[in-house]
DNA sequence: GACTAACTACGAAAGATTTCGTTGACCGTA
DNA sequence: TACGGTCAACGAAATCTTTCGTAGTTAGTC
């Protein structure tokens, strides 16, 4: 027991866990660095954000260096359904095919792109047959 | 000018703004009533949570009658669309194709729903041809 | 007119999120 | 050993979100 599921990441808490997905584990000073680019919070800020996310159980951490080394606990997918299992409850009233759709609509989606999900589509019936 | 961009409603919000949806324009107390199925706010936190939105812009109210009456400012499907757009930015690296098929997958969508993707998809090439 | 019911407005409080300054510990090197 | 740089820890503040109690207003009824 006490395997409390993991919060819905916030949105700084996402931007973090985007780079460990990228970078993999990765320390503070590493995570900031890359965040520069596209943000400006202060190293401090990150280091404290990092250690809350320890807390809630979002990423997990290796002391065993000076400066400690950060994983994300789920894999980059795993979260990434959970956000749009979350925002299909919250705004979808549930529907999955509406869902697609709108993102369909909203993508301007290249063709590249429309070719790629109708393979996935076809992968999809030919499993379910 | 002045027309500041619509914020991303919130988790309470959101749930204020599928009832308009769902009822058109609507008073307080039947928000409130119907929203007491699934949550249990009080009267008073719905009417704050929507002068707020009033003052966010994301509804519209008419004073005329002595309970006034508020409207969803933006359409159902743009708000979709908007916040779709903002989990692509923040979750997906802006590539709608992966959010796109990691919601196929999550989704255990039907039949009948793939069938209709598969249709939406047609559409959408045709259009663009 | 007095009472009651329904409503808006206001402010405050609790919680969550994001920010960062300061402090003290640690490490390498001069 | 002292100095300079890097780091984690901590606490506090600012903001946003959600909650609701209280007060005052309006409308209808007896």
């Amino acid at each position: 027991m006490g395997d409390k599921p993991i919060p819905r990441p916030t949105d700084a808490e996402l931007a973090i866990l985007r780079v460990l997905w990228e970078r993999g584990p990765s320390t503070v000073r590493e995570v900031h660095d890359a965040l520069s680019a596209t943000h400006d919070s202060g190293y401090t800020t990150v280091l404290k954000l990092m250690q809350i996310m320890t807390d809630k159980g979002l990423v997990t951490r290796d002391e065993s260096q000076r400066a400690h080394v950060y994983s994300s606990r789920e894999g980059e997918q795993k979260t990434q359904r959970q956000l749009l299992g979350d925002l299909m409850d919250r705004a979808f009233g549930g529907s999955p095919a509406k869902l697609v759709m709108q993102a369909l609509s909203a993508s301007r989606a290249s063709s590249e792109e429309l070719h790629a999900i109708r393979q996935y589509l076809d992968q999809m019936e030919e499993e379910k047959a």
